[in-house]
DNA sequence: TCACAGTGATCGTTTTGAGCGATCACTGGA
DNA sequence: TCCAGTGATCGCTCAAAACGATCACTGTGA
């Protein structure tokens, strides 16, 4: 069975006249007939009563006629399909995360690529900092939200930096500390910290916190680890510790939290990178990374 | 673009190897590339990234293969679903409803035929008894449920008996004839009675009721009608009056109506009739007349 | 580095079957 | 009874699907 023989019965079903609907198809009648012949042939049944003088559908037409249609008009729209594929306006898109902590990055750019591409289906993924190249090289992820970039590589992939942000200490509204205007490392040291815990590569939220004290010589006594990010959040609510997150945070901390800057000279900055193969053609890629280089500018502009 | 381009794009799909598909399709290997290219034209982008050594699918190709494949499937049930239809399996069938009251038999009916043949699709219209035949002729319905039957054109329609039961007397609970074991037309005459009021022809409950009355020659002094069944039921549960309906409602009555039998020599027998037309060869009819009939029959040996 | 196995593309030819024109047989209305 | 109009049939034509032989290219492994 092939789209033509659908086709040829929608026009015979529609003007219930042979030599119309050829003539409608601009083929020959007996063409048509013959056409119409092999489809009843292949189905096993009438599709149409006919005679010299009226043509009628059968229940078996009738109801092939509904689907018939469908499928026709489903094949027509193949082309633009295709195309709309190929310009990264349809499919899907996989992105590996391997930040343990994002902000609000990922819901506003995952949010503003469906505004702008709705027909892609985005899938996100949590993996290894170590298992993003592999993914990357296989395809199983086309685009990589990293903290810190890896070694090397430079020529394979490319990078675009999508958050940068201080760091801010946080915590409870009623901790003595949120009296003052500003605060020091050398202050937050003494006090109890909270952080979630590393991974298996010791990479994560942690790590980068012990780091920022072992960059200023300093070693703070009470440091402890929390499963997740929420958790962490419950706990600093509860006066039970300070932490340090990025700057970008603060928009999603609920009223029980407050923020204060920290007194820290150089490199107090969180970044997170998106990452995705050099090489790779895909317009999808292409139309991600636009989306969120769009949103870089436009939020160091305003 | 033909159901062909797709197997043939689908078979390449699958195997990543223009000339296995080929083999698989059975077909040469030239001819496979070619339908690709046409395919690829028509769609006015590349479907795969091949060179000598490998095939892959471009974002176009792997969207499309979706696509193409629900395409294929259903496209491959349609001979099953043509022969399904003729066999009356499938389709829908339309059902005009002349009768005021059919009591619980249409529910049960379609209850019944649903279970038998899932994938019909039945309709219910009410319909005047006098456009039945118009109706049944143009094919507007396939199957009418009659109270009455008309006269003549014997020999263009068939029908079948579906309900015979006997007229009860329905009164609340507290009524004063709801003391009695049996009641007669007498008794009756002298009550408050309540019917459906009569449609346009002034056919239906009500002059069913006079008719009943008539033939005794009574002519109850007190008779009221009511817009619609519910209504009936309401009223005559409020006390407002008593009622004649068929037994076959018994059922259905809620618990504050009760029924009598009625004393009464020779015809008091509600019937309803199933009709359509003789020559009408739709094996969805038959379908539903062989089930009403299995109904039938079970229900007079019960 | 180079031979080579295996691939998709190309080309000219063959074969299939979709389509054509002429005609027939049938139907139902005038 | 005639006749206009229809779908079916038949033999032929021709477009295009398919074929076989071959080429050019690629990545692999010796």
């Amino acid at each position: 069975m092939e789209l033509r023989h659908l086709r040829y019965f929608a026009a015979v079903a529609e003007t219930l006249n042979f030599r119309r609907a050829a003539e409608r198809l601009r083929v020959a009648q007996p063409a048509l007939s013959k056409q119409i012949r092999d489809l009843e042939h292949a189905c096993g049944t009438r599709l149409f009563d006919r005679n010299t003088k009226r043509v009628r559908l059968t229940d078996a037409g009738t109801a092939l006629l509904d689907e018939a249609r469908a499928l026709l008009t489903r094949a027509e729209a193949l082309p633009q399909l295709a195309r709309d594929a190929a310009q990264g306006r349809r499919g899907r898109l996989t992105l590996g995360n391997s930040a343990a902590l994002t902000g609000g990055f990922l819901p506003a750019a995952l949010a503003a690529f469906q505004a702008r591409f709705p027909e892609v289906e985005v899938n996100l993924v949590e993996i290894r900092l170590r298992q993003q190249q592999k993914a990357l090289r296989s395809g199983g992820i086309q685009i990589g939200i990293v903290a810190e970039l890896s070694d090397g590589e430079g020529d394979e992939f490319e990078c675009l930096r999508v958050v940068r942000s201080p760091f801010v200490a946080v915590m409870a509204r009623r901790h003595p500390l949120a009296r003052s205007r500003r605060v020091s490392l050398h202050d937050l040291a003494s006090q109890r910290l909270l952080a979630v815990a590393p991974d298996q590569d010791g990479r994560g939220h942690a790590a980068v916190l012990r780091e920022l004290f072992q960059n200023r010589g300093l070693r703070p006594p009470y440091f402890r680890t929390v499963d997740s990010s929420s958790s962490l959040m419950a706990m600093v609510a509860g006066i039970q510790g300070v932490s340090i997150l990025p700057g970008v945070y603060e928009d999603r901390l609920a009223g029980e939290l407050v923020t204060k800057p920290i007194d820290m000279a150089g490199e107090n900055t969180f970044t997170l990178w998106a990452v995705w193969q050099k090489k790779d053609p895909s317009q999808l890629v292409r139309n991600f990374v636009e989306v969120l280089r769009k949103r870089t500018v436009r939020r160091n502009a305003g």
